[in-house]
DNA sequence: CTGCACGCCTGCCCGC
DNA sequence: TGCGGGCAGGCGTGCA
């Protein structure tokens, strides 16, 4: 599911009911996501408030008063949905939804203030960690990710330099976490479609005007699904519980077969197998 | 160093 | 209606 797109529009939907509320309640239904979770992970949060919740590349970051941060990855199916907690807790958050307890319900978070933030991933791809909060840059899934594709110092130079020396195709090398941070199989698809570039293209081999369409082909795909809420194709929801849907502006995402949008162009949107994953493209005008 | 197959999980959709 | 196979938004690991 989550790509930048959908893990901003998750923390946006979470910063304004959690940020600044204590952590009252932990509860961790099972001992682990992908991995098992930090040594009594509850108890560390239990009592803490949130300070702000940021964002670096796919990972949401709560950092809280006690000078830890808890890292959160929603994998390919995790969910953060905002509800009221119990009835006799709620007077503050009397306008949240009531949730009934669900299947891959794995931790729930009470905040004062009333409101319940629940964490259900089916899949169980996601991933909680605790960090010293001035040493998160440093954590091991943090350290070699590459730049924010909607910060500042991302540019034309910056992403020739990261892709110079790759052999293999575009499209994967987007894929890299290490080139630039937050784009996956979906954005990846698009940015390169609006960019007219083709995936199978060797990274190292792209000619200086495309990577210079290509830098603010990715800015605009992602800052229109932020604004699109995300896309939801099965799993994604935002924080109170709404779908996305940039998925109605996909241009060649999950459309094989379809005409390409281009005016004018012939072409047929294929999908082809780029390393074990399904590429989206226009053969005709993406070069 | 790069590139790639694999495994981790559950759910859903399709064809038979 | 049931069942097997393939597929899915991610990413760390291990190997060539």
């Amino acid at each position: 599911m989550p790509e930048l797109p959908e893990v901003e529009t998750v923390r946006r939907g979470l910063a304004p009911v959690v940020e600044g509320a204590v952590l009252t309640r932990v509860t961790v239904n099972r001992p682990d996501l992908r991995w098992p979770f930090p040594e009594n992970m509850a108890g560390r949060l239990t009592g803490q408030r949130v300070l702000r919740i940021g964002r670096r590349s796919k990972y949401l970051l709560f950092d809280l008063s006690g000078g830890e941060t808890l890292i959160v990855h929603l994998g390919m199916s995790g969910r953060m949905l905002i509800s009221a907690g119990t009835a006799r807790a709620t007077p503050g958050a009397f306008h949240l939804p009531q949730r009934a307890a669900e299947k891959h319900d794995h931790v729930v978070f009470d905040l004062s203030g009333g409101a319940r933030v629940t964490f259900n991933d089916a899949r169980r791809f996601g991933l909680m960690d605790l960090v010293a909060t001035d040493a998160t840059d440093r954590h091991r899934l943090l350290r070699d990710i590459g730049p924010e594709p909607l910060g500042n110092g991302f540019d034309a130079r910056l992403l020739a330099d990261r892709l110079a020396g790759r052999r293999s195709p575009v499209k994967t090398a987007l894929l890299d976490q290490r080139v630039v941070a937050g784009l996956g199989n979906i954005y990846v698809c698009e940015a390169l479609f609006a960019a007219r570039i083709s995936p199978l293209r060797p990274a190292a081999t792209l000619a200086e005007p495309q990577v210079a369409a290509l830098v603010p082909a990715i800015r605009r795909i992602l800052t229109d699904a932020i604004a699109a809420g995300g896309s939801s194709l099965k799993d994604h929801r935002q924080a109170t519980g709404e779908l996305g849907y940039f998925q109605h502006d996909f241009k060649v995402y999950g459309r094989e077969g379809q005409p390409c949008c281009t005016p004018g162009c012939p072409g047929v949107i294929a999908r082809i197998p780029q390393a074990g994953r399904s590429t989206f493209h226009c053969p005709d005008c993406q070069t």
